[in-house]
Parts: C-alpha cells; sequence; structure tokens
DNA sequence: CATAATTCGGACAAAATTATCTTTTATACC
DNA sequence: GGTATAAAAGATAATTTTGTCCGAATTATG
C-alpha cells in the first residue's frame, strides 16, 4: 500500500507528535528506537518531512526534531503520504493504466475509485494528534 | 498498490477471458500487445496464473492461453492478487509493524483495517466476467 | 520424422527502492 | 575560539522488483 519509506516516516511523526505535545524533542537516534527502523534511512525520510514543513529540525547539542502545536493541528496523514510517495495513491490506475479516467476507463475503474476514495478520506481525516493519543496512552504501538 | 506484476496480470485475464469466452485463444505476443505489456516479463506473470489454476496453456503450433469456463465462473480479483502479491493487501500493517492486530495495534489499526475490508470485499465479490464484459461492449480499455 | 510454433525454466541484467557511510554545516557550551 | 553534538547532503552499497535472453520441452503439421 505504502512504501517502506513512507511506512517509516508515519510511525516517526506519530512518536514526534507524541513528545512534542510533551514538551520533548527527540533525535534520530530515539526515533529509530521508538519505531524500530534504520537510523540513516530514517534521516532520509525525516529530511523529507522538514522540507515538506510537517516537522522542524533542530542542529547542534540537544538537537533533534520537533512538531509545532501548530503543525499537530493541521497535519493529515494525506499530507505525509503525498510528501513522501506522491500522489500516486490517489491518482494511479488500479491496473496500472498511465491514463485512466471516467472518460476513457480500465475496466476496473469505478470499483477502484470507490474504494480508493474512502482510502483518501480517511488519510484526509486521520490527524497526527489521533494517532499520537493511541500511542500515548498505552492503546497502540510503533514497533514489533 | 499492487505490484506492476500483478497489473500486467489482471490486464493479462481480462484479455484472456474476454476472448475465450468467444472460443479464442491468445499466445503471448498477442497478449502483451493487447495490453502494452513487456512479453518476456508476462511470461512469467502467466506462468504463476497457469501454476494457480486460473489460466490453461497450450504449447507448439496455435498454441496459447485461455480460460475454461468452470474458471471464468470461479476466479475473484481477490484470487489472481492473491497469486502474484501474496496475501500482504488482506494481512499486512498499514505503516509496516510486523505484528499488528486488535489485541496489539498501531495506532492507524482500526481506520487501516476499515478500508482494506472494503477493498478486499471489493476483490472478492468482482469477477473476470465482469470485467472482460467492459472491455468487450468497448466501455472500457487496458492500455493507455 | 523434420520443422516450426509455442510455452517453460533458469540464468542474467537493469532499474528502483532501501539502507549505509562519510563529509559538511550549524549550534550549544565551556 | 575550541569541542562536542546533531542534522544535512552527497556518494555508495545492498536488496528487491522488473525485465530480458536463451536453451529445453512440447506439440501440430507436412
Amino acid at each position: 500500500m505504502f512504501s517502506r519509506a513512507c511506512e517509516y516516516g508515519i510511525r516517526s511523526l506519530i512518536f514526534i507528535t507524541m513528545k512534542s505535545i510533551k514538551g520533548d524533542r527527540m533525535n534520530l537516534t530515539e526515533i529509530s528506537q521508538a519505531i524500530d527502523s534504520p537510523p540513516a534511512f530514517t534521516a532520509k525520510i525525516l529530511q523529507k518531512l522538514v522540507k515538506g514543513n510537517i516537522v522542524t529540525s533542530i542542529k547542534g547539542p540537544n538537537g533533534g526534531f520537533e512538531i509545532s502545536k501548530e503543525a499537530i493541528k493541521r497535519v493529515r496523514l494525506s499530507h505525509v503520504v503525498e510528501i513522501i510517495d506522491g500522489d500516486s495513491v490517489y491518482k494511479a490506475c488500479g491496473i496500472g493504466l498511465d491514463e485512466c479516467n471516467a472518460l476513457r476507463p480500465c475496466p476496473l475503474h469505478d470499483r477502484f475509485t470507490a474504494v480508493r476514495s474512502e482510502l483518501k478520506e480517511m488519510l484526509e481525516e486521520t490527524t497526527l494528534k489521533e494517532l499520537s493519543k493511541r500511542l500515548d496512552n498505552g492503546g497502540a504501538f510503533l514497533k514489533m
């Protein structure tokens, strides 16, 4: 469904959000340990999220990554997926046609777009806040 | 969503089904032309579908691939996806946790499984017959 | 039986994705 | 200013997926 990179990205963000709400800033080592991901690869993904205005990074001692109150409110899963995986999740044809639309559909078009719009809706209405809350209250986990 | 291989597989099957209904058997060249896919790669995928009891293949002159009346009735998209991509579409965690279930869920678990069961349902109820009909009556296409 | 057409199977190659390593840049603190 | 810490950036490596090539096996037909 999502790329590996995107999975790590979402997990990182949920963790960072939970910590930022408490006023804690997390560095790469802490993040990759918390979500059980390869540090160097995770660093690359975090860079994308910084450029995409999702998280802010601070260099130097006691530096790391955090997410602002504003961003916590604003950011939806859809934004994260779009930054890391692009818009293929929302646009691509289910069976790989370059151009597939209502005017010139593939045989699966209608059925596929129905399911995909469910997915899209879900991603658009899911906030980092919601996900981080579940993690914080012990109702959900980020590794294993 | 699906792998490239799976996309080619589904497209091949829709085409083969449309032709088999008319009593026509198609060979690799005809199939890969009809669906605009790399022939050698498509051959590998068709081999999987033969082993998976979806299509039957006939060697030699005037050979090729066809699908039986029985299989046309029986086969759902879910079978095809499972043969080519495995069960990851149905089972894997949305954000990549090895073990993610109701007892030990990831933060996205509930929302993700809801969408995924829509997808699963769609794949389980979609038949090759239905898809091939749309192709046959000019209401849908398999390339571009 | 010889030949041509076709799938099958395995080895190989290319491209994309995932992952690592190394150097550079920024910053806090002494 | 010097040092340690941490992210940024770029080069490189490993793995997976996608795709190709070639010889073997099978079968219809003359």
